[in-house]
DNA sequence: CTGATGATTGGGAGCGCTCCCAGTTTCGCT
DNA sequence: AGCGAAACTGGGAGCGCTCCCAATCATCAG
């Protein structure tokens, strides 16, 4: 009843309850060794009667230690809701935070301003790690990384460097399994809708498209070019269509390209699979309503958040994992 | 060269190198008065000079204020992504956020530990303050809610309660909107395709669809209730065919089911908008990929996770807000 | 020139927890 | 019983910052 401004008990007074002093308690708390079993107990009676719950805080202070890790995903906000890449990514790490017993910090990096919070953020010991997503060429966020010396771990590698952690997604792989499961079906004349060539992504993908048609001892075709919008897709089919009227097959870097790129097939009357067959990316929900459904490459996105976070998990407890690459596979479906 | 393991700068040093006490240059960190011009301006030089900043966990133990507010999205973790909602609910609070200085800590609560996780967060004084998201009937993490004595704002009122703030939109007009614009169409069989009753948002677009319907002087039909998700709507919108043929207007209780419901339509002969004209909720994405592109009410979303921030802001500043009630807004397209 | 008034100043006590360390007990053996 | 080792114990010094407060300084009217 008298319970209103009540303020939270301290560990002192745990302590003092169960008749030990503070470092005793303490060691209860924390788990460590030279607790006599009576005395332990009656500071686990005190901490349930007292209902206390130590104080993140002093204990960050007295540890250096935030117990949060800083999720930063760059580029401008739109994209985050552009599809659910991102939210899954989140649901994963999420997970694999819990585990590691971290709360996740999620800063958009995608002005100034909030690079310049992020970095205060680093220097100030608000977190004690960052995992890094959908950094660009040259991304300002880039600097911002380099700086700190808290762990970082590098979802997708940036272009051009090879971050000390990350964890990616086997890019070059899954576009070769696409460009592959086309010339399987008989086609020749495979063209490629690619992304935007300033990320390390799209890059990827065209290597891999570009690997298995010089394996099949065919000519590899310049791409053209989107940026992962639906609209770019049907504007790059356009264009291919008109540079190559034989084509038989096509492999888009992502569902939503796909599935404008189908579309524009049909438009021009082109009859998918039977005339062209088309392979997407990612295996968004998008693919499934397609008409015809898309045969894609799916990549395990969940994972890549929840191994992002267990890496980061290993290094700030002092261990020294080593990247990762994840697997992805083909889905087939009815397009090709 | 030599910096290789160098600690950081404490305030003890920036006020040692500045020719002042410690508490002066606390006092030129947190602009407050009772500084002389000059010593100000040389703390601030010893700040630049060592490149100070300040350590956020020392500041939060000692003021008790941590500088961070907590997202709180209930719910099973796959409902997160199935639309881009969330997405731009955490775009528009992050940018809110920003503005107050806070930082973002983000929470999955959909199991039992990860609740507990969270109330040992608020608990702990991890954040300042909480937005809660997507909360059920009876949800579990109404406790948590209850339980602390952080401020709390809601985002949507949970069923049978109205908190004491949350920022919530105007579900009921937006959905009287809906139906009204089906009848000045000239519609009189208006049927609707409702989401979970157990959710206030479902209940609110439902008590906006009889609204309208009783102040034309049409007889409200009974919904059928879907989830929200593409497939359902496709069921209900069969079952109400069934139950209704000679239906001439459906409102749907968002995009994704009006989405399909518009595909059973077309399957079952009837034309959209000829036979029966259709209106969504959301103004999703999919409401301009659709065939023919779909009526719907507008929500403003990223809005929501502003004003929520906002209004936690204030909170925390100890000022007053009071709760708020965004407006929707009709989007007329080729499905009306 | 003096006392009063108000602006500065810096010492010191926390905030709540961890951890080192010296001192005390408890044991297991011979 | 005697001894050294191993297991406990609690005092105290931080972690880096804020903020109260008594003390000092400047300034100015009388």
């Amino acid at each position: 009843m008298t319970d209103a401004p009540r303020r939270r008990p301290t560990l002192d007074e745990v302590a003092e309850r169960a008749g030990v002093s503070r470092s005793a308690a303490s060691r209860v708390l924390n788990n460590a060794p030279h607790v006599r079993r009576d005395k332990r107990e009656a500071v686990q009676r005190a901490i349930r009667e007292l209902d206390y719950v130590p104080d993140t805080t002093a204990r960050a202070l007295a540890t250096r230690q935030r117990g949060a890790a800083a999720l930063v995903i760059s580029g401008e906000s739109p994209s985050i809701f552009a599809d659910p890449f991102f939210a899954r990514v989140i649901v994963g790490a999420s997970a694999a935070l819990e585990e590691a017993d971290l709360h996740l910090m999620l800063c958009l990096a995608a002005s100034d301003r909030s690079r310049r919070r992020l970095a205060e953020l680093l220097r100030a010991r608000g977190v004690d790690g960052v995992m890094l997503m959908a950094v660009r060429e040259n991304d300002p966020v880039l600097r911002v990384a380099a700086e700190t010396e808290l762990p970082v771990v590098f979802g997708g590698r940036p272009v051009g460097a090879e971050p000390p952690w990350y964890v990616d997604v086997d890019n070059v792989g899954g576009a070769r399994q696409a460009t592959e499961h086309l010339i399987a079906r008989g086609r020749r004349r495979v063209v490629m809708i690619c992304g935007p060539l300033d990320t390390q992504v799209s890059r990827a993908r065209h290597r891999g498209y570009r690997e298995a048609m010089i394996l099949a001892g065919l000519e590899p075709l310049p791409p053209e070019c989107g940026n992962f919008t639906q609209l770019s897709g049907a504007v790059a089919m356009a264009e291919l269509l008109e540079r190559h009227p034989d084509l038989d097959g096509v492999f888009a870097a992502n569902d939503n390209m796909a599935a404008d790129a189908l579309r524009t097939l049909r438009g021009a009357g082109r009859a998918v699979p039977g005339d062209v067959a088309v392979v997407g990316f990612d295996d968004l929900d998008v693919a499934e309503l397609t008409e015809p459904s898309l045969t894609t490459v799916r990549q395990p996105i969940q994972d890549l958040g929840r191994e992002m976070a267990r890496l980061l998990g290993r290094l700030i407890a002092g261990e020294e994992p080593s990247s990762l690459i994840l697997p992805t596979h083909l889905v087939t479906r009815s397009s090709t």
